[in-house]
DNA sequence: CGGTCGGTTGAGTATGCTCAATCCACGTGG
DNA sequence: CCACGTGGATTGAGCATACTCAACCGACCG
């Protein structure tokens, strides 16, 4: 695999590219070649906006945040990807946002230019591709509600129970992201973020513990009726 | 064809379907047998939102707002689809947001069931519908970062150009939609709007006819240093 | 032990919202 | 032809939510 660098000359180094012979259990025999594990340490760039679009990804561990910087410094985070979500994939040759590491994250590599190939195929990776994409479109969607129309505490309990739905057993889990992160993401700032959260464990709805990453859900059902529909 | 009906007794009926024995020229020779085209009246409902999702559309002529309603009456319009957009493409089999007609208003309609056959065989709207949502997913994303984070001034301006861009010729152009359409797609009021509209008016970066729908941009280039990047 | 990073808390403020009045264009009916 | 009603847009005054700026806290690390 050659280099991906397009962009600046400061940013970070692209993290260590580590070969395995094979990709996850989860993933089924592929057609195409590619297809090589990738462990990126957290804060570390996977690609910047601006960088071509050679790749695509999947998350094998760990987070990521698809990201925007405006030219003033004021951030949007698009969304955070977890395990056995696919990113990357872009219309055009560029990536319009930044990926990085939350957290130490493993990816699975996709070489971008197969994606044609696979979906003609009717290959079981093209069609987790399209539904992966509509999948994508469908949280945009409703994260513009969030945004464009909820109050910070809509979009605290909104955020707390999206999280919670895709890595808690049961209803605790800790948040791989730090305050920022979130106010970035829902559009606040971590002022906000922070006395929003205090707020609501006050109220008993949740439970925060020592540095403030780990969450329990007291109420499920009040959370819920916080959450706007 | 028949009725799409799923939801709510009392929404308005669907419009009349006009059957033509071909789409428009724009579209070439298709490999399935859909292809209606369908007309409907300025603020008929195309589908709402829990409706099954049998058919995408591609926008003839006019103007449909894509709408989420909260059960608060709180509106978010999604996005706005102009002559050549398709809109109306599901994950699942339902319709997570409503779609209306801004004006009088022409479709293409399309069997949605009929698209894993279009991928698979690399007909020509397969490739078009693949790239639409990559393309729907790009505005998603800058949709987004407009919501979280930028001011009133520079949404305005930022709409502006947008629209101006895709139905502009020249400098001027008609907005297709009232204010409250703009203020629920920006995430503002239309008090908002309106005072914003007349202060870039007064500024004279743009310039507002009578009823207000019809804009001349005097100066993109303030208007796009306004923009946020 | 000092420094840094992330998080919390407080005080004051600003941007955009709410509520309300007014205006204007247009269509309808007397 | 004009009075009237209606829907959309504008404008004003006051207010609330979330932001800014700032101090402080605690954990972690060198």
């Amino acid at each position: 695999m050659q280099t991906v660098t397009t962009a600046t000359v400061t940013r970070p180094l692209p993290a260590a590219v580590v070969m395995m012979h094979r990709p996850t259990a989860t993933m089924p025999p592929r057609p195409t070649g590619d297809g090589m594990q990738r462990a990126i340490t957290k804060g570390e760039e996977l690609y910047a906006e601006g960088d071509a679009a050679e790749f695509f990804y999947k998350v094998v561990s760990g987070t990521v945040r698809i990201c925007k910087v405006l030219n003033d410094g004021r951030r949007q985070i698009e969304a955070f990807h977890l395990a056995g979500d696919i990113f990357g994939l872009e219309r055009g040759s560029i990536h319009r946002f930044g990926a990085e590491a939350v957290d130490d994250l493993v990816v699975v590599v996709y070489r971008a230019r197969h994606l044609e190939v696979l979906l003609r195929n009717n290959s079981e990776l093209g069609g987790q591709v399209m539904r992966s994409v509509l999948a994508s479109l469908d949280r945009a969607r409703d994260h513009m509600v969030l945004l464009g129309r909820t109050s910070a505490r809509e979009r605290i309990a909104s955020f707390l129970l999206d999280i919670a739905g895709r890595l808690a057993d049961g209803d605790r889990f800790d948040l791989p992201m730090q305050r920022a992160d979130i106010a970035d993401h829902l559009g606040l700032t971590i002022e906000t973020v922070s006395r929003t959260l205090t707020q609501l464990a006050r109220e008993g709805l949740i439970k925060l513990a020592a540095c403030g990453r780990s969450v329990v859900l007291n109420d499920r059902g009040r959370l819920h009726q916080l959450e706007a529909a």
